[in-house]
DNA sequence: ATCTTGGTTTCATTTAGTGGAACCAGTTTC
DNA sequence: GAAACTGGTTCCACTAAATGAAACCAAGAT
């Protein structure tokens, strides 16, 4: 089996280890039994069927009667409804995005950091119509993933480290940056040339060019990618993206400064 | 054991505690002060300030340090994603809604119950794009919705009394039914009917023509709708769709049944 | 008819949550 | 320039809530 153990997060309480259920269900990709769950946790029998009766009724897991399976619940697509609203860049992004997209005729993606995870907020991909949560919300890693560098790259010292160490450095493909120094070099790269390329680090045969998203202040917020296939362009063909994407990372940032929510 | 429980007001434990925070930010709908929050909450500052931290570092909450404001947290993006995929009828519904679309050239939604309110889940729509989050996830009431009475009427009956209780009954146009009684008498008359209407209750000059998703043991999973304006059509007009909705219906019904989820 | 397996409940013990009050900046007011 | 606010953070005795070992229950399997 894949032991591959998670960054912890400080469980800090009991909403802690709720959460971390949550996490849990979630992980599972499909409907679980208690007893599953039951194995994967640390947590006595007892206490875990306390948690996830908690949750249940709150609308945070929901209970397949029939099934007698548990699932994330539909509480949490209406919280994401807000999350997403308020705390993604995506609503600001979304004309930038529109039109970089017609302009370059390439898959992109709008993507935020999260505890080194790569967090895809929106996509625009110019063929395929959109696909609602199955894009956004998705996760990936940081290490080996345009925007992920990106990102990564331009935080400062203290969270980049942080984020580094959260890295699993599982090499997906040959051309995957599956060491800690070979990660550090490449972010110093990445600094000076201002971009982040994906080479095939992720899924072979796909390649990105990502652009961070800064605050006036520096800080990171997001990341933008343009992303195609070897048997589309080449990385030189990419290159050509770089002032156009450097440019919308810009204006997002800019209208991020001073966006509003709507009444 | 009676199953007696009156006292019920979403209070269990910690956890319920943490959560309603969590509703409360998301109903802000913009970035929230925590004096805004103090004074919108039962809890005393201290209570609340330690719940709020717990939130926030959980990745439930977001904190913008330059603005001084808490956000619903992108945990729950991640969270969503999962749930969305798991718990919704999106997913297994998907074809049949893209025929169903296709078919009547009118706007189409999935939605599900939630705690007596319609949460959709998809949207489709003949001429604009799909807009991800902002669409999915969008609550809405039970009692003036096309889909919130096709679901109500087809509860059990310990359920219905318990969504019917959880109505705030608001006139939100001349023709909503704002009281219990003509609700009830509503229900009824879709339940014989097998259909529901709404005949601009929600919003003026919206008009829809609803039916439940059911079960094979005759549980409510959903509701499926075909929207349209007193412009476009009349009632009778949408009337025309009945057959080719439930049909619809049914067929989301049957592949619910045996949906396995890619592993 | 008995043994497992998977889920639920009990209850004394322990731990974590609570909240009144004090404390700290920064801002404003006098 | 001191004094009174305002909004946020920390303390700590008190209390309610979470804990988990063990008992219990309901099916299926043997």
């Amino acid at each position: 089996m894949t032991a591959q153990k998670m960054p912890q997060r400080s469980a800090d309480g009991t909403v802690g280890k709720a959460l971390e259920i949550l996490d849990q269900v979630a992980e599972f990709g499909r409907p679980v039994r208690f007893g599953e769950l039951l194995a994967a946790s640390e947590h006595p029998k007892a206490t875990l069927y306390r948690l996830v009766q908690t949750l249940t009724n709150q609308g945070m897991l929901s209970f397949d009667v029939e099934k007698q399976t548990y699932a994330p619940g539909l509480r949490l697509v209406r919280l994401a409804h807000a999350a997403w609203r308020q705390s993604s860049l995506a609503p600001v992004a979304r004309p930038f995005i529109d039109k970089l997209s017609s302009a370059v005729g390439e898959t992109i993606h709008l993507a935020q950091l999260d505890r080194g995870q790569v967090l895809y907020v929106d996509k625009r991909n110019a063929t395929q119509p959109i696909e609602m949560f199955s894009q956004a919300g998705k996760i990936g890693p940081g290490y080996c993933t345009g925007v992920g560098k990106a990102m990564i790259a331009h935080l400062g010292d203290e969270a980049r480290e942080d984020a580094i160490h959260r890295q699993a450095f599982f090499a997906h493909t040959p051309h995957t940056l599956a060491t800690e120094d070979a990660f550090r070099a490449e972010l110093d790269e990445i600094r000076t040339e201002g971009v982040a390329y994906d080479r095939e680090e992720h899924e072979p045969g796909i390649i990105c060019i990502s652009a961070p998203i800064l605050s006036e202040t520096g800080r990171v917020i997001g990341a933008l990618s343009i992303t195609s296939s070897m048997q589309r362009q080449s990385l030189e063909g990419l290159t050509a993206f770089r002032s156009i994407l450097l440019q919308t990372a810009n204006d997002i940032a800019k209208a991020a400064e001073n966006w509003q929510f709507p009444s």
